[in-house]
RNA sequence: GGCGUCGUAGCCAAGUGGCUAAGGCAGCGGAUUGCAAAUCCGCCAUCGCGGGUUCGACUCCCGCCGACGCCUCCA
């Protein structure tokens, strides 16, 4: 099977063969852990947990890495960001957001880092993102890695001795941008063209200390940082850039990976920086074969924004605080129905991660009409083969499976995919145990159906007492509608099927009786 | 100014130089139903605009318009 990316270091779509065969390595830019996650933050991260399923589904062996950055980092003329953040702990305690007692000091850097890289942990694993399973081997921390030969202080040395870095009068320490010919091949950027400061972001005074207004910073010795380690150039703090080389290298053990992914906006100047850093280190010519980049997340129309009110964590989603327009006066309201994380994570991968995808409350209805579809469908799948529960294997000759999986191969063309797979599931199926063996292939990379199969029980880890007592309390309201019914007193039952929807729940009349279900959305 | 992505029905969204332009949601009509829901059947687009190439373009080329991202906080 031809497997095809648009990689970003080229431009254009490119036949993917991997360094080894059979195995993919891959790095993603993990969350700053400052705050809690957004719902943009997971939709870069849950692509590419896509394609690291989707290269499963297709036998390889895939390590993948994710980082957590937990350094504050200092933009220049701007506070600290640890400090922020500290500041909004004390904010988000009062408000109940963040638990009494969850972080006993927030002037602790280490502490706050360390309870939004937990939230950030638990939100991803509700989605199914799988590397976070893989807790810490594969998700480890910048902290981590400061120290050491094969840290952050031993690249920059590594850097150093090769000519690809410099010390300025001020102590701290630069790479020089013209020592590296490739800076820019990523962005499509030349060092000419770079327009300095465009972004208005750099202040005038560092920039003249620097051999090249490109230049970026590698270590700045600073003994007021909140987080501070010891160096070769006095005590300070690691730039931002150079945790992913390093981390990168060491957890992957390859000078070279296979591909690397991130959002849009790290084109430039992270990832531009990283191909800097990781090359000048190790000497190679590059750091990885592919480049995959997914862009923005719109909230209806617009960029997701504090001000817009259209910013949403992921536990803000799960919660029901995404906001719908009101029937009756046309203002935003709560939909106040909280969102099963599959119905969110469907919502965040259904649509191709090379464009604009644009999250609304109608398209997260329409993610839980679908959901509910193929759970259903599972589901109907699974009583046809109670009795004698045999399971049978299947691979990517399956016409369906295959023809599913192809559309993934062509640049992970999700929505071409789900055309695949929907209107099979409409389709005739009288090999129930063929069919839920092609759903169960489908569904390791969708991971909806349900979410995180394979990796946890899912009904365990998401269903809490009050889930399961709310369901009993609706099944017993259908059991009274059931006998309502027999007596044909329609009031009565039309009052139960009131309160069952009211409770959060279908239900459906079928020849044994009332069923109800959660419903997965408003 | 530089670099890049994109523009398909009410909404989301595939795709192709020429058969009927996938699929989903919503909507409409029908079956079913105590009424609904669920389910089932049916209906529902000429592809931003203008040129060009071609026997033939939504698909290739040129121009224009528009949207969006990056150009040292950002997924």
């Amino acid at each position: 099977m031809k497997i095809q990316f648009y990689n970003s270091l080229t431009n254009r779509h490119e036949e993917f063969t991997p360094l080894e065969p059979g195995k993919v390595s891959m790095y993603s830019c993990g969350p700053t852990v400052y705050d809690f996650a957004h719902i943009g933050n997971f939709r870069s991260f849950l692509f590419g947990d896509l394609l690291r399923r989707f290269f499963e589904l297709t036998g390889h062996d895939v390590h993948h890495v994710m980082n957590i950055t937990d350094v504050g980092h200092m933009v220049e003329g701007e506070a600290d960001k640890m400090m922020e953040a500290a500041n909004r702990v004390k904010v988000n305690k009062k408000s109940g957001r963040v638990p009494e007692g969850a972080i006993e000091n927030p002037e602790d850097p280490y502490q706050i880092a360390d309870f939004y890289t937990q939230a950030f942990l638990e939100d991803a694993r509700r989605l199914g993102y799988k590397v976070a399973y893989e807790y810490p081997q594969n998700v480890p921390k910048a902290t981590d890695h400061v120290e050491g030969a094969d840290g952050m202080i031993g690249m920059i040395q590594k850097l150093l001795e090769r000519g690809h870095a410099y010390i300025a009068d001020d102590g701290v320490v630069y790479y020089s941008v013209e020592s590296f010919p490739e800076y820019g091949k990523l962005s499509g950027n030349s060092l000419e063209k770079i327009q300095s400061n465009a972004g208005g972001r750099v202040s005038e005074e560092n920039q003249s200390r620097k051999k090249h207004p490109g230049d970026f910073m590698l270590w700045k010795p600073d003994q007021h940082h909140i987080m501070k380690w010891d160096s070769p150039w006095g005590v300070g703090y690691p730039g931002w850039h150079i945790e992913c080389s390093v981390m990168a290298r060491s957890i992957i053990g390859r000078d070279v990976i296979d591909i690397h992914t991130g959002g849009e906006d790290l084109i430039f100047p992270h990832h531009e920086c990283e191909i800097a850093q990781s090359c000048g280190a190790t000497g190679q010519d590059r750091f990885a074969n592919f480049w995959i980049h997914a862009r923005f997340l719109f909230v209806e129309n617009e960029k997701m924004s504090k001000s817009l009110g259209n910013f949403y964590t992921a536990r803000d989603v799960f919660d029901g605080k995404v906001k719908v327009a009101d029937e009756n006066t046309g203002g935003l309201i709560e939909m106040g129905r909280s969102v099963h994380p599959a119905v969110l994570r469907f919502e965040l991968i259904k649509s191709h991660y090379r464009t604009n995808m644009n999250f609304t409350a109608k398209g997260l209805i329409d993610s839980a009409q679908t959901i509910d579809r193929m759970v259903e469908f599972r589901q109907s799948l699974e009583d046809k083969i109670a009795d004698d529960g045999g399971t049978v294997e299947v691979d990517l000759s399956h016409p369906v499976l295959g023809e599913f999986t192809a559309m993934l191969a062509d640049d992970l063309n999700v929505s071409g995919a789900l055309g695949v797979m929907l209107p099979w599931i409409k389709g005739d199926h009288r090999d129930p145990r063929m069919s839920l063996a092609v759903l169960k292939k489908m569904n390791s990379v969708l991971s909806v159906a349900p979410i995180n199969e394979g990796i946890v029980n899912a009904a365990e880890e998401l269903e809490s007492e009050s889930d399961v007592a709310e369901f009993e309390q609706a099944q017993q309201w259908a059991n009274e509608m059931d006998t309502a019914r027999k007596d044909k007193d329609w009031p009565t039952s039309d009052a139960f099927r009131d309160k069952i929807h009211a409770a959060g729940f279908e239900v459906q009349q079928t020849p044994e009786g009332s069923r109800i279900k959660r419903k997965l959305s408003v």
